[in-house]
RNA sequence: CGGGGCGUAGCGCAGGUGGCUAGCGCGUCUGUUUUGGGAGCAGAAGGUCGCAGGUUCAAGUCCUGCCGCCCCGACCA
């Protein structure tokens, strides 16, 4: 492609609204633009190297039996009220004004069950994998940090359908190999955590990450490999226990301690036989949580302890009214009301501990949770913090930022049993299809490659994302003998199959040089009368910004060794 | 949805206590000189100052409403 011609409009200055390095260097290369907010176009560069992301997800689906579909983004109402979906998705999901009952779908197991429930009629049918790479529609409250979070954008879907739990368990490792390669083959120094199945519903899942403080997630990384978003990320601390002497509960005065490390300063505890109360309205029953004085409720955890997203913490008139005293003095024992108490694993049976004593100005110590009060259940609630030992082994705890790639999730029964997708066994009996679900991002491999392959230059591409293989600079056009040499230069690469970008611009060498770093080809070959006069090729590598001279015999053999697609 | 910031030429920005013809840099166009790291000179084009109302002799500037964009938070199958 000659660049003259060649739709790449570059930014010399840095777009006001990018933040992240990632979006900036996007809109800068001329890979996109945006349009709303959360709305992209993807300009010719661009979608080149979106071309080249997608031939890696077909390969490796295809390589996993996967077939490929096209689904539609119009989904009838119907079938998302069906699964419950409509509310669950609530603003996320796009309704559509003028065409009742038509909404625009966020993902697509809804569909994939109805087509399954056509069709799939016996164990002979099964097991299936169908896959699609096309465009989603999330209401984003708030889009942000370019194509990394988006109101439209491209997703590899697929789904595997099958007769038993252990297929679904092959299904899902096939997925687990396959998204290794695909990242692998991408260049991204990714990595894998145990993630929480949130209302998608299911067993398991885990999600494909890559550590970046541009990222939304926040995951436990430990040296023994132990990795886990901290939704659902656990450590390695002893419980509090049980001392062998607990003197009887005794309410005292606390007139000026309102958090757990006032207590601690005026009266000299044990930060860990301290616990606090919180008050959460959970499907609109109230439930008391008890944890460690100075440990953070984990709302992910709590999710998953309930099976229910619906859940907010009490207000303040709330809690008066439920417990009778105020935060900060609320307690397990002596509650207004009763409602059920669930405390933290770390509480355990645990014995003199401090708490509030649901009356404004006063705590109990000396409560023994199995003497003193009835909790209902024990749950892992907190949530992990820095430095704590990993589960696995018990190496200290990293917290680091992260985007999230790529998820996969064992849906298990959900839909299809609420869409009645089932099949027959050998045995005549119906049963539902089990069912596994995984999805990539496909902007978000190209945005993460590049917030892991930059310099203050630009993009720093590696085959095979780049979007060309080599890149030609001629230097001063007004030079018939460079010219001719670009030109059978390029004529000669391309007869031998290399995708190049030729920039014959009429443009400084400067300005030449600039944009080639910033469109970041990892091979530039720089023509120039100097360099003809000295019958050599000038090959610049775009990683290094080394430059070597090669004769033109010598060229195909290098490049050869470095054009590795 | 809560908090903050912003909206003036294609891009980046100034002007903001009301006042005269709305500026600067980059880019663009013409001519010319230049050609190894975002060239020099000369000339030129390009604006409903986000939109709508209002106050005023006079509004980019003040007031009201709306829209849009970015950031922090909440939310995120």
């Amino acid at each position: 492609m000659k660049l003259s011609e060649y739709f790449v409009p570059t930014l010399k200055e840095v777009p006001a609204d990018a933040v992240v390095p990632s979006h900036k260097l996007m809109l800068r290369a001329g890979l996109i633009r945006q349009v709303s907010a959360g709305v992209f176009s993807w300009l010719p560069l661009g979608f080149r190297v979106l071309n080249k992301v997608i031939n890696i997800l077909r390969e490796e689906m295809n390589a996993i039996g996967g077939q490929e579909f096209l689904l539609p983004a119009l989904n009838p109402i119907e079938i998302w009220e069906q699964t419950g979906r409509v509310e669950a998705m609530g603003d996320v999901m796009f309704h559509l004004k003028n065409r009742e009952g038509i909404v625009l779908a966020p993902t697509h197991e809804e569909i994939i069950t109805y087509h399954a429930k056509q069709h799939i009629q016996s164990y002979k049918d099964l097991p299936q994998i169908w896959y699609q790479i096309q465009t989603k529609f999330r209401n984003e409250p708030r889009p942000k940090s370019g194509v990394l979070r988006c109101r439209q954008f491209i997703m590899k879907d697929s789904y595997s359908l099958d007769t038993t739990w252990e297929g679904l368990d092959q299904s899902y490792n096939k997925h687990l190999e396959a998204y290794k390669k695909i990242f692998s083959r991408c260049n991204l120094n990714f990595f894998i955590v145990g993630a929480s199945s949130g209302a998608m519903g299911g067993s398991q899942s885990q999600e494909f990450m890559i550590e970046s403080d541009a990222g939304e997630d926040v995951c436990a990384i430990a040296p023994s490999g132990y990795a886990a978003n901290l939704e659902v990320a656990t450590s390695k601390l002893p419980p509090v226990g049980r001392k062998d002497y607990c003197p009887p509960i005794e309410k005292f005065p606390t007139p000026n301690a309102k958090t757990i490390d006032d207590l601690i300063q005026q009266f000299r505890f044990d930060e860990n036989n301290l616990a606090k109360s919180v008050v959460y309205i959970i499907e609109s029953e109230p439930v008391l949580i008890l944890m460690r004085g100075n440990d953070e409720l984990n709302e992910s955890k709590l999710q998953i302890a309930f099976g229910t997203n619906k859940l907010r913490p009490a207000t303040s008139d709330e809690l008066l009214q439920i417990t009778g005293a105020n935060a900060g003095s609320i307690g397990p024992v002596g509650l207004k009301t009763k409602i059920k108490i669930v405390a933290d694993n770390l509480l355990m049976n645990a014995n003199c501990l401090v708490s509030g004593a649901n009356e404004d100005g006063y705590h109990f110590k000396n409560i023994d949770l199995v003497r003193d009060t009835k909790i209902d259940a024990y749950f892992d609630l907190r949530t992990v913090r820095e430095g704590e030992p990993c589960p696995l082994a018990g190496t200290p705890i990293k917290i680091v930022k992260a985007i999230e790639l790529g998820h996969i999730f064992k849906l298990g029964t959900k839909y299809s049993e609420a869409l009645q997708a089932t099949f027959l066994d050998q045995d005549g009996v119906q049963k539902p299809i089990i069912m596994g679900s995984y999805g990539i991002g496909v902007e978000r491999i190209i945005a993460c490659y590049i917030e892991q392959n930059h310099d203050e230059h630009g993009i720093i591409w590696e085959y095979p994302l780049s979007p060309f293989d080599i890149h030609i600079i001629s230097i001063n056009i007004k030079s018939n003998k460079v010219v001719e040499k670009a030109e059978e230069l390029y004529s000669k690469l391309l007869s031998l199959g290399y995708e190049v970008l030729y920039d014959d611009r009429d443009e400084t060498a400067g300005v030449k040089f600039n944009d080639a770093d910033l469109i970041g080809i990892p091979l530039q070959i720089i023509i120039s009368e100097k360099n003809i006069q000295k019958n050599v090729l000038e090959v610049k590598r775009r990683r290094t910004q080394q430059r070597e001279l090669v004769s033109e015999i010598e060229l195909l053999d290098f490049l050869q060794q470095n054009v590795l697609k």
